[in-house]
DNA sequence: CCTACCGATCGGTAGG
DNA sequence: CCTACCGATCGGTAGG
C-alpha cells in the first residue's frame, strides 16, 4: 500500500539482463547508476522542464550514451515518476522525523506549524532540492495512473497540517476556513520555490518567521499587543 | 516605454505582403488572425506547456495549416512572448481600472487589500485566464531580453500592492515584513491557479474573503475578539 | 551499458 | 495564408 517503504526495489524486476548482477558487459559499478541518472534527471527537469530535457541529456549527466537511460528505465515519463516518487516518500519521511523531534514536547500548535512550515521550505529550497518543484510542476506529463498515486503521496504529505491548523483555528490564531488556509499557505510556500535565491537576504528561518507572522494571530486573546 | 500602451501595433512592422492590407491571396478576413493565434497559444501553452505545444497544434487551433503561423510570427518564441505581454498588459490595465473605482472612497488600506486579491483572482481564475499561467510558469523559455522585459511589467503589476502593505503594516494589521508579505501572499494566490476549480465550493469572492481573514488581523486593537 | 540505427515529429522556410 | 519541403532532433530499440 505505500510505495515509500521500498526504497530500493524497482518497479519493474526485468530490467537486469540475466546472469551476474553487476559487472556485465560495460557497467562500471553498481545499480546506483540508476540514482545517478534519477538525480540529474531531477536537476534538468527543474531547470529546463520536462519536455524540454532530452533524454540525451539525461544520459550525458550520468556520463552515458543516448541509449543506456532505457536500459534502467521503461521511458522517459517511467523517469520523470521516480524523480516525483523519490521526491515525496524522502520529503514525507523527512517530515515525520521533524514532527517526531517535538512530539515528547508539551502541545503547542504554533510551534507544531513552525515545524512543518520550516521543513517545507528546507524540501523546497534546502540542498537537493529539485525533487519537489520538478514534481509541482511537471504532473501533467504523468499517466493519469502515476498522477493519481502521487495524489496520494501528497495527500499524505499534506495530512499532517490539517490537526495543527484545526487546533489554531479552534484557538483563534487562525481565522479562515482550515481547508483553504491550508492551501493558500502551502501556496505561498510553493511559490517560493520561484524566487528564493539561497543567500540572498533572507534565510530558511527567517522566512519561517516571515510566514509564521503573516499566517497566525499573535498570541491567545489574553497576550494582547 | 511602456509596451502596453501600443495595442494594436505588432512588434515588427513588415509581416504584412505589400500592397492591400487584407484579402490577400487566400486570408479570409483581416488582422485578428493574429488574436486568434495568441488566444489559442494561451490556452494550449497552458494546458500543455510551451515545448510540448508543437506550432501546429497553435496552427489547427486557428484553423490554419502548420506553415501559418510564421507568416504572423517571427518564431514560436515570440508567439509566446506576445500571449505574455497581452495578459500582463491587461492585467495591469484592469488593476488600475478596480482601484479607480474605490479611489473617491475614504481610504481603507483593507478594502484596497480586497479589491487587489479580488482582482488577482480574476485575472488568474476568471474567464480567458490562460494568459498569466502562462506567464508565471513558461517565462524560462523566453530570451533573456523578453524575461526582462516580462519582469518590468510584472513589477509595475506588483508595485501597487506596496503602499496598501505598508499601510496595513503601519496599522499593526499586518505583522510580517511587507516585502517578504507580498511575496508569500502573491504566492498563495497564484497557487491557486494549480487547484482551483470553477464551479467546485468556493467562488472568488469566497475566496478572497478567506485570503483576507488569512493575512490580516481582525480591525484595529480596539476592536478586539 | 555501448553502437548503430529507425520512424516520427518538430520549427521553420521558399515561393506563390 | 497554403503547399511542399528541409535539416535537426527526439524517444526508443536491437543486438551484443
Amino acid at each position: 500500500m505505500n510505495v515509500c517503504a521500498l526504497p530500493a526495489v524497482p518497479e519493474d524486476p526485468s530490467p537486469r539482463p540475466r546472469g551476474r548482477p553487476r559487472k556485465t558487459l560495460a557497467g562500471r559499478d553498481d545499480g546506483n547508476r540508476r540514482r545517478e541518472l534519477i538525480d540529474g534527471a531531477a536537476r534538468l527537469f527543474r531547470q529546463n522542464g520536462f519536455a524540454a530535457t532530452s533524454t540525451r541529456d539525461i544520459a550525458a549527466a550520468a556520463g552515458m550514451r543516448s541509449g543506456s537511460p532505457f536500459y534502467h528505465f521503461k521511458s522517459k515519463g517511467d523517469l520523470l515518476h521516480a524523480v516525483m516518487e523519490e521526491g515525496m516518500c524522502a520529503a514525507i519521511d523527512r517530515q515525520k522525523q521533524a514532527l517526531n523531534a517535538v512530539a515528547a514536547l508539551p502541545r503547542d500548535p504554533r510551534r507544531d506549524l513552525a515545524v512543518l512550515i520550516r521543513h517545507h521550505f528546507d524540501v523546497l529550497l534546502g540542498p537537493g532540492s529539485d525533487f519537489i518543484p520538478v514534481m509541482l510542476y511537471e504532473a501533467r506529463s504523468l499517466t493519469d495512473e502515476q498522477r493519481a498515486g502521487m495524489a496520494l503521496l501528497q495527500e499524505q504529505y499534506e495530512a499532517a497540517w490539517t490537526p495543527v491548523l484545526a487546533l489554531l483555528h479552534a484557538r483563534g490564531l487562525l481565522r479562515a476556513d482550515v481547508k483553504l488556509a491550508r492551501l493558500l499557505m502551502l501556496g505561498a510556500l510553493n511559490w517560493s520555490a520561484q524566487w528564493y535565491r539561497p543567500g540572498g537576504g533572507a534565510s530558511l528561518d527567517g522566512l519561517t518567521a516571515a510566514a509564521l507572522a503573516l499566517f497566525i494571530a499573535k498570541d491567545g486573546p489574553s497576550n494582547t499587543v
